[in-house]
DNA sequence: CCGCATCCGGGGCGATACTG
DNA sequence: CAGTATCGCCCCGGATGCGG
């Protein structure tokens, strides 16, 4: 990206992630870890393949991103990362809540919708509502596909498959967000079609925890 | 811009904010207040006149800013955030933050300087942490410009001049800004040039608790 | 002078095809 | 699987013009 030329914090951070395209491959490793390029595309549905490598280019020459072999057997390599790259979680926790108003409407008919996305989004706006002792595993079920988020008080983790979970939410994307994001009750939600399985109980305390830590502190 | 036409609530927002110049013009609307066409132009130095007028049309379709008629007895019109544009707070904070580390090197040759950019910073990152009783006006003066922030526990206010403030900083950007983000303590820029005019100790005491707050809480 | 509208050149972006 | 190559378009930047 062109740089603003301006000595100012927010326009230099801009200067580096004003580019299209990056957040979103920014919101894919942070949601899922070191993927590899046919990962992220799979994540990143409409983005052309030269604008991938152009985007992983330059996020590594600006230390955002580095690319390391990868583990284990596979011969290819991952896309991971830096810690100056994680460190855009409040970048993104601060979008992702002011994105909520445009949600409910629902998705348009050519929307993707992939499950990762509303799990990263319960991460960023949940997880630093747990207690420290107590971490919960979220299945959800969006489509056909289904991930599992992990929240603790130190962080969380995603992964795809739904593996026992201490909750499973299964329903449409509106439906899992609305409850997750406090616009609905879980009571709500039910009545409108979602399915909640396992300890139910566990997750509204976190929602609780959650809205009254934003409510009462400015 | 194009949407990603992506169910997620950091796309939806990228698909409102995303667009080149949308920050910077949030930016100085949050910074002064409602401005004119040609005070946004000041603050915005290397926009083009039809991208100005084209980002204000379509930022206020989507609802960020209104074109309101002038107050007093100018007869143009000025334009002002909506609770909607001004709840950008938290992004501008986080990727302010975010930027901090890519100021150190001072500006460039050719970059533009302007002393709101920086007062927004003090304004964004120390109102949190004000005391509900005892506001702060800390005037900014890098360069010929000065601007004098009111910063409140409620919120901020900055204004062009640099009428009675408890604190006056004057010095180059970087050392100002280094000051305000902690990289540098007053002493520490005083002996490299900054100028530090009256309640300094209200300063300190101000970037002290801002410090802890940061660093103590998760 | 302020607040735009118009025009034009260049580059970023999007879609597809192709290759090691 | 992981890119490279190509092409067309539209967004962006810079300049100029013009009405109130």
């Amino acid at each position: 990206m062109r740089s603003y030329q301006q000595y100012c914090s927010v326009a230099r951070a801009l200067d580096v992630v004003g580019d299209r395209w990056v957040l979103l491959i920014v919101r894919e490793l942070l949601a899922l870890g070191p993927s590899r390029y046919s990962d992220l595309q799979r994540g990143l549905p409409g983005i052309a393949t030269n604008l991938l490598v152009d985007r992983l280019r330059t996020m590594e020459a600006d230390g955002l991103v580095v690319r390391r072999e990868a583990p284990a057997p596979a011969g290819s390599h991952v896309y991971e990362l830096t810690p100056r790259g994680r460190g855009l979680e409040d970048v993104l926790r601060a979008l992702a809540r002011w994105g909520v108003p445009s949600m409910p409407s629902g998705p348009a008919h050519d929307d993707a919708v992939q499950p990762q996305w509303t799990a990263l989004f319960a991460a960023l706006t949940l997880s630093r509502a747990m207690r420290p002792d107590a971490p919960l595993t979220l299945a959800i079920e969006t489509g056909s596909e289904s991930v599992v988020v992990t929240l603790g008080a130190d962080g969380f983790a995603i992964e795809r498959g739904s593996g026992g979970a201490d909750v499973t939410l299964r329903g449409s994307a509106s439906l899992v967000g609305g409850v997750l994001s406090g616009l609905l009750t879980v009571a709500e939600a039910t009545r409108s079609g979602l399915v909640v399985e396992g300890r139910s109980d566990r997750l509204t305390a976190v929602l609780d925890h959650t809205l009254t830590q934003n409510g009462a502190a400015p």
